[in-house]
DNA sequence: GTGAAAGCGCTAACAA
DNA sequence: TTGTTAGCGCTTTCAC
């Protein structure tokens, strides 16, 4: 059976030459049948396979990939795994890697650039294939390993910006706007914002522009803000909901603008919980489009993401560039963010 | 600059020989300075590290690897990403490993043996410093493999059955009977499970055995019980609830043991729509021990499995034995779990 | 259909 | 402190 069970002790790994001498088979034949490459005999394929069975041979990728310089590992590196978005991107990927030789390997950055650039060069050292990375804003010296690396490269999430090479994402700046025009149109006037401490989340940023930006040609502006870092977002979402309507009881807000699902959750959970008429009273919205919003009692009104879309394409143009290395590059594809009422924004008073 | 920007083309990626030549210094000095081996004078030192950096040179792990024979990955294989209990141990493995040399790699198997022995099988070919990986059940070729693998293996989560090398986690059958317990000693009587439809969680199943075990001590048993699959946890949790107290209204259930916290946490948001009094008319609990809970309404009784710290325990071991070849193998760590009565699970009646 | 020779880009071990 | 010589375990290439 196994190396470990019995005759050989597990000591040096097994090598392709192993097989050869157990096999009577050369080692360049051992390695075409272990590749199905080239035309090998049946009586001698079935004498190596049974050889590397009996043996619990595993091929050292590593000799292999120094020697056809070809790595079948994608890099994707993304800020955060705690929050939602990232695993349906992964998703996303996993579907389309499943059908490839491909295999997706993940770097997590905590929202920090120069952690960023450090898992970036960890990853660009094992020489993958593609690199799959979130954001557009990224050190100078990312940019310039991406532009060194000769691999295909793919932005994801965000399509405000320049990329290096290829880009999926949506606009979050066109979200913002979207989703304050939806709340102008609706008839609310006194919006409070509630976010992270984020400064480095660029698309958190950037659809709190377009945001502003659509409410002051309305001439409106956030009447108040409240942000929060760590801890259960849930229940910061309660206790940030809290604080920013106790604070303007003189003049009480009427939308609450949240950016992203789970805080804007603890939020109409505690509007609920305290009698507050949602739409009616305030009108409540996040960002994401999360599968937990189904359960609440009321349906969160939320702006989707298209994680799982954004994955998919672009582990797409990764598979597609690796199998045929003329596929043009730079390649920019925008999705288009769906805003989903739910059951806490009011449509539209009168149609335009 | 980098490579890409202006003079040289980027075609051939870059090897040490580049930094040798632009240097002037030995490739086996430069490949000195660039891993802090050995004595190098500050003179040539600096000299190479201005001719990478200015080449924008990466090195090539895969050639270094086969090289030195060590590889500094640690092969991370869990069955989920998305169920808010392995991104918990992901926390604590990080945390380890980011003071030490070693970086994690994780493999995805969506419960699926036969997928788990693929993921195994390639992530071993990859020759990793330790293998950690969720659960005691393995296929037999799965179990082969680690155990002539030749490095570190520890298997997480759960201490109930044979381990191949060390393993780090709760007994799951203890945890089902310690909810028992509480259980009863709390005076609920006619009990209901809502679980996943997952023959191949042997987590749950563990649990569900210790609970099971615990009640027919007491001369109990489950009244009724509920599976799903798939969807919107929090969502199915409500459905279920509802299902399963409708189905039992002649005689109803007094409580139900959810197999997460995600479908108890619907559970618990159906009660509360409906008017149901928690914990009196009807007592709750999940498992997992999840943050998210902090923010519901009521908080709902769980059972911790310790997840951050398996994570930690598990990587300390790897990295223990990367360190000092000769530290002891087949470490076996049980962690206990902790009971949170939260606001869904009554006090003990009377002292015992 | 099969095998022999020559590296892939780096590092261990030794020499200078 | 620095350089030289052999590989690491595979695959490429070319010969048979």
């Amino acid at each position: 059976m196994s190396q470990g069970s019995g005759k050989t002790p597990a000591k040096r790994p097994l090598t392709l030459r192993d097989v050869s001498e157990a096999s009577g088979v050369s080692e360049m034949t051992v390695s075409r049948v272990l590749r199905n490459r080239g035309d090998v005999s049946e009586a001698t394929r079935t004498k190596v396979l049974e050889a590397a069975r009996e043996l619990g041979y595993v091929p050292n990728k590593i000799a292999g990939a120094l020697a056809s310089s070809r790595v079948n590992l994608v890099a994707v590196i993304i800020p955060s795994m705690s929050n939602m978005v990232f695993p349906e991107v992964m998703t996303g990927i996993n579907e389309v890697l499943e059908g490839t030789e491909l295999q997706p390997v993940v770097g997590i950055t905590n929202y920090k650039p120069e952690r960023e650039e450090a898992v970036l060069y960890q990853m660009l050292s094992w020489r993958p294939s593609g690199v799959i990375i979130a954001g557009l804003e990224h050190t100078e010296a990312a940019k310039a390993m991406m532009g060194a690396a000769g691999i295909p490269i793919v932005e994801i999430m965000d399509t405000d910006g320049e990329a290096v090479d290829s880009a999926v994402g949506i606009s979050h700046r066109r979200a913002g706007r979207k989703m304050a025009q939806a709340i102008i149109d609706a008839g609310y006037k006194r919006i409070g914002f509630l976010g992270t401490k984020m400064p480095l989340d660029h698309r958190a940023r950037k659809r709190f522009e377009g945001f502003t930006e659509v409410l002051a040609k309305a001439k409106l502006e956030i009447a108040d803000s409240e942000f929060y870092s760590g801890g259960s977002a849930l229940k910061k979402g309660r206790e940030m909901t809290e604080a920013i309507l106790k604070r303007n009881e003189e003049e009480p807000l009427d939308f609450l603008y949240y950016s992203n699902d789970m805080i804007g959750a603890g939020g109409l959970m505690y509007c609920l919980d305290n009698g507050i008429d949602v739409p009616g009273d305030i009108g409540l919205a996040g960002f994401n489009g999360i599968e937990f919003l189904d359960g609440l009692p009321r349906k969160l009104a939320t702006m989707d993401a298209c994680r799982v879309e954004i994955g998919r394409a672009a582990a797409e143009i990764i598979a597609k560039r690796v199998e045929d290395e003329k596929a043009p590059t730079g390649e920019i594809i925008t999705l288009e963010p769906s805003l989903d009422y739910g059951e806490t924004l009011k449509r539209k008073k009168k149609p335009l």
